[in-house]
DNA sequence: TAAATTCGTTAAAACGTTTTAAAGATATTG
DNA sequence: CAATATCTTTAAAACGTTTTAACGAATTTA
């Protein structure tokens, strides 16, 4: 026979001749219940298949047991590696995910996004998309109180916003320094869209590294390229157009780097022996471009989990106090991963 | 002064001067309510920023508006990119998306995901994990009744489920009908690991299109790999020992196949001059590979919104009738893009 | 042994919606 | 103008939990 409503707390309570209020208690282990009680309720719960509505028990305890991710760009490795870390860190702590994703990082209707949020009353909320143009102008003191806690995933520094992000101007420090150890003496940088912060942040690392040294950082050694292979081939082309003499290029992600690859084997330039590539990611495939690429580590399982595990405290700490929890930010390190493609340095003439 | 509690609806009640009914009427648009007070109402609304509970909504209606999406393997390509075309789709249809990532696409403790996606009411479910080994056993006829509709992804025709996948036998066809037109010999393949349905039915689309032309499909034809660029790397040496003539392979990913050019040129073989080489899936990177190369494209966005929409379809089906949908399956048909890799055939000795 | 504690349990009141059934208006009909 | 039909609106009852306050029973203390 089938029976059309799941079977209810108040069944279980009956079929084991006690009150709803100790079910509860015996499920949720909050309160003291006999062993005698507890052994008949457990048996009630196993014979009636019973499982308790999360719905129901949310409403009554305002809380949901479920974090909002919000992100942008999902077929990328970066992003989706990063929600990798987020999921496995918020199933280790009992939270299951609410998905939201943007179609554009920049024109994106974020009101739309937030109010279904909160209006399905998650515990917090993690901010992934990348901050680009001026995406991140909704964020006000005003705005973020009537929020649950929100960390933001790679931004700049905000009064009143907890940020979780990778060191980008540090990685690209790291691959310009790794350039000139190996004595390069002309180098350029590929960088990303500039309306993108974490594409400042890499174009900022690389002029610094050469500054300390006094090496040339002019602008005809930067091309912007736009995050795609396509663009990397393009921008090598253009930057070889006007600095013949180029024997380093650092594309600021793998992409590009691979397009500057392409462009190499098209023109029959050897890398790295007339010219040096570093990227910045490490995609997997990486280590099987041709030659295989030197690049830039980010640890984006951790990323997602630092955020995860900052959120849970705050999460924790509104519970207590009604203080809001002062805003942290973390900041991650990249690592230089060596490959062929910069492995072999030549010895330059002057 | 904060208030402690958001704001209800009946706190918009009786600022407006109502029932909560009757907000609640206003709201939904369920029925109808005159002009006067609808303005009334929203004027209300509007003034006291009230937004609707969605836990307490959801309770009452029994439907969540909330579609579960188990999946796994999100940091590669497909999965990630198919996931997109769920929530695109999700969107549009108005439903939110829970999401529960596997750690490993076979030992999964199913239930525990179960049991979480029925305790939160969702009303559908996506199951966007592929078939491993026997990670479908606990599909059975007594355990979907329980369940609300479902739709799995990628998966073998299985009575009672509605699935939807790309033909891959149809895919692995495609790709070895190009080299058998463009003049190759020996034809080698490079398969997934054969615990994967996928990586089956590619391994059979590869012999069935040799065997039709009564070409060689011999086991030394056949290396299992890993679906990683480095066992694509390992399979075209253990080939290639075993078939020194072999002028193509079949790669049954583009990691695989990237792993192959790279042994190419290692050894200093010529592509496509002396081995032609064809990946699957159209990974963007896979145009920019040296040489770039020819693959299958998998139609993964739509992909998930054909399973949004069947589930959909399911959803409302369920709603009406008590009836059972009657399950469906899907078969999307992936497309050859012809790239540099197997552009220039060879005039072969025979 | 009476009074005071503890312990286990329960009935009832939340939580914030939607829906049902009924009641008031208002308009229509004979 | 009475009777009837049509609109609007509302109070109350769900939905399935947890929590509060109170209540007996059993135990300890004086």
């Amino acid at each position: 026979m089938e029976r059309k409503h799941p079977v209810t707390i108040v069944d279980v309570a009956v079929h084991a001749g006690v009150s709803a209020g100790t079910v509860s208690n015996v499920l949720t282990g909050k309160r003291p219940v006999s062993e005698a009680t507890r052994e008949r309720v457990l048996r009630a719960v196993e014979e009636l298949g019973y499982q308790p509505n999360l719905l129901a028990r949310s409403l009554v305890n305002r809380s949901s047991d479920t974090l909002g991710v919000v992100t942008y760009g999902l077929e990328f490795y970066g992003p989706s590696r990063t929600l990798v870390g987020i999921e496995r860190a918020a199933a280790e702590l009992g939270y299951s995910l609410l998905l939201d994703l943007l179609h554009e990082p920049d024109v994106a209707d974020v009101d739309a996004v937030l109010d279904e949020l909160t209006a399905r009353r998650v515990d917090g909320i993690i901010w992934a998309v990348h901050e680009v143009g001026d995406n991140r102008a909704w964020i006000d003191q005003e705005r973020l109180r009537a929020l649950p806690p929100i960390i933001f995933l790679t931004m700049a520094p905000r009064p009143g916003a907890s940020i979780v992000s990778t060191d980008n101007r540090l990685g690209a420090q790291l691959a310009t320094h790794h350039l000139i150890a190996t004595g390069r003496g002309t180098i350029g940088v590929i960088t990303g869209p500039l309306t993108w912060w974490e594409a400042r942040q890499r174009l900022e690392g690389w002029r610094c590294a050469l500054d300390e040294v006094g090496m040339d950082s002019d602008d005809t050694l930067v091309y912007e390229g736009s995050w795609s292979a396509a663009s990397g081939e393009a921008a090598l082309e253009a930057l070889l157009r006007r600095r013949p003499n180029l024997d380093a290029v650092f594309a600021c992600n793998d992409q590009m780097a691979l397009g500057a690859l392409r462009y190499c084997h098209a023109t029959g330039r050897r890398v790295p022996e007339e010219i040096s590539v570093v990227g910045f990611d490490n995609i997997p495939e990486s280590a099987f471009f041709w030659p295989a690429l030197t690049t830039i580590r980010q640890h984006l399982l951790d990323l997602g989990r630092v955020a995860v595990e900052e959120l849970h405290r705050q999460i924790e700490l509104r519970l207590q106090d009604a203080e809001p929890a002062p805003p942290t930010i973390h900041l991650l390190q990249p690592e230089l991963i060596v490959r062929e493609s910069t492995l072999q340095p030549i010895q330059t003439s002057f």
